[in-house]
This record gives structure tokens, sequence and C-alpha cells, in this order.
DNA sequence: GCTTGCAGTGAAACGCGTTCCATAGTTTAA
DNA sequence: TTAAACTATGGAACGCGTTTCACTGCAAGC
């Protein structure tokens, strides 16, 4: 493999011109960089980014830790940062933990073994604090909000707020929620709204560790066997929420006759079932997230809200809808 | 940051003692593995990786080139690979591409460039051959079968002969297909049983460029508008399959009454819909291309064929149904 | 005419871990 | 007893690009 100080050699000019000529830099003569030129053509030589980013004390490589690649939600965070770290050159690292937390400490020791400039945590188990306190050795951005730490994150108290109005609106009173992971702080800004919000909030109708499609349908049997039921049910996930729709239409139920339904995430599966959903821009919120890691001044706190929209589809209506 | 020569002078060994330490060799002697550790609690040290990836010659990355990270099955395939890397302690860098030539060059660029040690080539718009010039620089796995080249993939023409004659045996005659990019080496494959399997085989009912829900509601509409049409269409993908068979649904159409509708994937979309469907093992996908693309004898050119499987589901049905 | 100041250039140090090779003391096998 | 085979250890080179610093010419400023 030719490096730099063969060009040198080639070219007669010492390996600092080669380096100056390789990085654009002015003070070099039209002669020399031509020679330079033509002795990277003739050799073929080619960069060893590995040398570069030992020598600049920088990958310009930004890690990602999430649970899972291929949820959806998780893969548009993604698509936005790819799409933000495509721009700016620089290159990703994802690891996916599964919520494990060991795993997520590897991640945290990549940092710290500068195999990545920054991370951005789209979601993790381990303690706040014990993350933190690899921020010593690059910015750390959420997708969560904490405080006291750099985050993009959705206003779930806000969202489910939202959601929890609609519903009224229509008429509802009797109001249950789907949660996702038990003490997840989205989890608990969305019981604090469900609480905040509806008047006849009921431990009974919280249905919790509700995350994907078979768990829809479990909650849909749940439903089924209550004697007393809400008559409208707002979930944490579009996944969810089309478990529960399928399950019970599969039952013979109609929705929104019988329950209304809203989603959340805004995804291809809402879109296709005309599911009302709390939609994300998730990836603007992989953009943002993006952004703020690689910001000079990356040392700041700095957190930025992203906005949810409700979007009216078929499955939530008045509960004595006029014929 | 500590390094590993304060790590020597502080132990009073060499650096060559405390690399071996470092990387568990067996000669070192039992007390100077001792200072060294104890030096190493006392200084924090935390191996520099770029320095070893320099040093090695390696970086234990491999580069993943594909058109979108937030498609389904795109993102099936990175969970794969996420998961076997994790297990090898590889990483592995995403570059999307949105089949932009000039940004899958930059992807080979990076391989020469050696920020990664092989590359999973998950979909491209590039020639094949150039892409393979740049085999020189490390292994390339492709995802997609084409001559000569190691490959990850699904016979396609045999996935859609399993569909075909799975709507035969439903007794359908005038059958209809839908394609994604119309010359890719997919869409190909997939033509090409179309014509050998079904003998009314016509160019009218061949659907192309289908790849969003929103193409497949775009099929509805031409479905609609043709007054000789198939009674049965197999997609390419469960989103143009969800599109076709929603917007057929809204029109007042009845699926599979009207038409039979097979989709292609196996996606949570198909689960919902309780779609017929030609499910692909992904994640396998990604997993066995790991594989590939780190073993030894990486020049090799292998292939492995990775089996889809038909999963029956509502959508397609006898052509006269006995009621 | 003399001081600044900038263009142009290269030697050498730097970032940091790995590894080759030489050296020396021990064992083990013959 | 002696040669062969280990075990231990460290100096120095290596992988390779960047950057600091010193230095030479020249031109502009006063």
């Amino acid at each position: 493999m030719t490096n730099i100080r063969d060009l040198a050699h080639e070219a007669n000019v010492s390996v600092t011109t080669v380096s100056r000529v390789l990085n654009d830099h002015p003070y070099v003569a039209k002669e020399k960089r031509r020679a330079v030129k033509a002795a990277i053509e003739k050799l073929g030589y080619i960069r060893n980014q590995t040398a570069v980013h030992l020598s600049i004390g920088q990958t310009k490589t930004i890690g990602v830790m999430l649970p899972f690649v291929d949820h959806p939600y998780h893969a548009a965070i993604l698509q936005g940062i790819a799409k933000s770290a495509f721009e700016k050159t620089y290159r990703f690292l994802t690891w996916q933990t599964n919520y494990v937390e060991e795993h997520e400490r590897t991640v945290l020791r990549a940092l710290a073994q500068r195999e990545v400039d920054g991370l951005i945590i789209v979601s993790h188990s381990l303690p706040t604090a014990d993350i933190l306190s690899y921020e010593q050795y690059g910015p750390i951005v959420f997708c969560e909000l904490h405080e006291a730490v750099s985050a993009v994150y959705i206003n779930h108290y806000s969202a489910f707020r939202k959601g929890l109005m609609e519903l009224q609106r229509l008429g509802h009173t009797n109001i249950g929620i789907c949660l996702g992971r038990s003490d997840s702080t989205n989890s608990l800004a969305r019981k604090q709204a469900y609480h905040d919000f509806v008047e006849q909030a009921s431990n009974d109708w919280v249905y919790e560790q509700t995350l994907t499609i078979e768990d829809g349908a479990r909650v849909a049997a749940r439903w089924l066997k209550q004697k007393q039921r809400p008559s409208a049910i707002l979930t944490a996930s579009d996944h969810v929420a089309a478990g529960l729709i399928l399950e019970l239409r599969k039952q013979g139920y109609r929705i929104p006759e019988d329950l209304s339904v809203i989603g959340f995430d805004g995804s291809d599966l809402a879109e296709v079932l005309s599911m009302t959903t709390i939609s994300i821009p998730y990836d603007v919120i992989g953009q943002q997230a993006f952004s703020l890691v690689t910001r000079q001044d990356a040392a700041t706190v700095r957190q930025i809200e992203i906005p949810s929209t409700l979007i009216s589809g078929l499955t939530a209506q008045n509960v004595h809808p006029v014929h």
C-alpha cells in the first residue's frame, strides 16, 4: 500500500507538502501541487482514514444506541440520522441493545475508547446517571427528555393530552390507555397526562407493557373480559392499536362503534388501517439529534422539543354517532 | 489522555509488556501483570481503538450499503447484521444511498480508504462490475444474486413461482404481477417466472415500478380502468399489496372475491391484513451476509440461497368459491 | 534602506498500540 | 551433560497522516 512518504519521494517534495495537497492547503506552489497529484495518480494512492483519525484525534463517526433497529419508529430515527450524517460526511455506528444493560455498557465503552466522537441514545434502560458518567469522553444526546441532558424529545405528556382531548371531544368519558415499558420516562408522562385530564381515569383501564401487535391482541382479550369497559382506548403505538383493532374485529366487534381507538406514531400501519393516530416526525428527531451531537459547543445542554400532530382517521368517533 | 507508554513508565515495564497484558498474552510474569493492571487502574487508562485499528491494519468494522434504512425489509436485514456483528464484537457502518450512484460511490470509496474491512451490499444501482472493481480493497457480499460474486440471496424466480402456482391452484388463469424497479435483477427473475409459468401472461398485467403503498393504490386505479382484468395479482411487496387491497376496498370492491392478492415479504403489514404473502427471513439474510463478509477465505466466491415460504392468509381464494 | 509580513517548504515530533527480533534465564528431552 | 525448547522481557521499528516550528525568499510599508 503506497503511503504519503512514497508520494513525497516520487514527487520530490516533503511529506508536509503532500499532506498540504491532500488537504487543499493554499501554501503549495502550483508546480509541486501538480507533481504530487501526478504521483497520486501514478501510484494509485488512497488515503488511509484510520491514520487520519488517529492523527486528528477524531473519528468523524457518531454512535447510535437503540433497542431495536427494525422497529418502524426507531428505523425512522435512524433514517434521519443517516441523512444528516451523509450530508456532513460523518459516519455512524449502530448498536442494537435489546434494552440489555450489558449491551448498553458496550456502547458507552466504545465512546470511551474513542471509536466514536459522540453518542445518540435513542432509548435505554441503564440509569441516566450511569450514562452521563461517560460524558467526559464525548457529547451524549438523548431522544428522551431527562433533566440536565441534551435531548431531542417528544413531549409525551402533551401528545397524550392531545389524544385524550380528542376522545373527550367525541364524547368519551370512559377512556383507557395502553402504555409501553412500565417505568420508562415516556410511560410516566403518559400516565400523568391520563390522570390529569381524564376525570374517570381508572387503573383497570391502564393496560401496561404493551409494545407489539400481539400485545394489542392481548389487550383486546382483557377488554373483552372486563365488566366495566372503556369506550375508547388511546395507545402508545400504532402496532398495539392495530393488534387491538384487528383482534376485536375478528371477534365480531366494530371499530369505532364498539370501541374507539387512537394509535401513536403515524406509521404506515396507521395509514393502511385509516387509523386515527398521533403522528411523530421521527426522522426529524434523528436529524436534530445528529446536529446536537456534532455541534461545536456540544458540552452545553440543549433541549429541542419536537411537535406531534393528531391525524384523524376512522378508528375514533362519537360515542353516540348520528346515523 | 494516558497512553501505553505512561503505563509502562508507571509499572516499570516496557510497552511491549503492557501491550501483552492488554491482549492477554501468556508470556508475562504474574508480578508484572499485576503491576500493569494497577497502573491501568491508577491512571484510568482506556485503550484507544483508533490506534489499535491503525496498528493491526483492520477496523473490525464492516459497511452496509442500502437504499433506505427505514423500509421494513431493509431494516430487518440490518437487524440481522446488527445481531451477528454484536456477537462477534464487530461494528458496522450504514450508508443510505437512495439508489443514488454518487452516494454508492462514496461507500465504495470508504472501503478503499480502509474505513471498513468489507462491504455488504443490500441493494444497489451501480453496475455490478463497477462495484467489483473495489474488491481488491476488501470482501464484498451482495444480498442479490449476480454471477461470480459472493451473495446471500432469495431465489426470486422460485419464490414468485410459488405465488403463481398457489394462484393457479386456486383456479386463477388471468394473473397479473407487480414489480419493483424496472430492470433490477429481482424484477427480471420475477418477470421470467411469470412468463414461464403463467399461460395467459400478458404485459398489460405487469404493473411496473411499484414500491410503495401509494403505488399499490395506483395499480388499483389502473386495474379499475382495464377492460380485461386479471382475477389475481401477485405483488413484489406487502406494501404494494396493502395499497392495492385498501384502495379497492375503499372503492367498494371485495378482496379476495373480486381480486385475489398475494403480497411479498411476510411483514407486519401482511399479518395485520391477514394477507396471503410470501415470507422472507430477512434477518437471516443479514446474518449470513455478515458471516460471509467476515470469514477467513472471504476471497472465495460463495453463494447462499435463503428459502421463502408461502403464508396463507385471506386475500387469495378460489376463483369460484363454494359458498 | 530597513522592518514587517506573508508565501512556500521540509525535518521531525506526534498520536498510540502492535509486533519483530534479539537477549537471557529455565526447563525438558536425549 | 548438552542441545533443544520454552518462558520472559524490552528496544525499536512500524502503520500513516497531521502539525509544529524553523527557515528562506520576496514584496509591501514607512
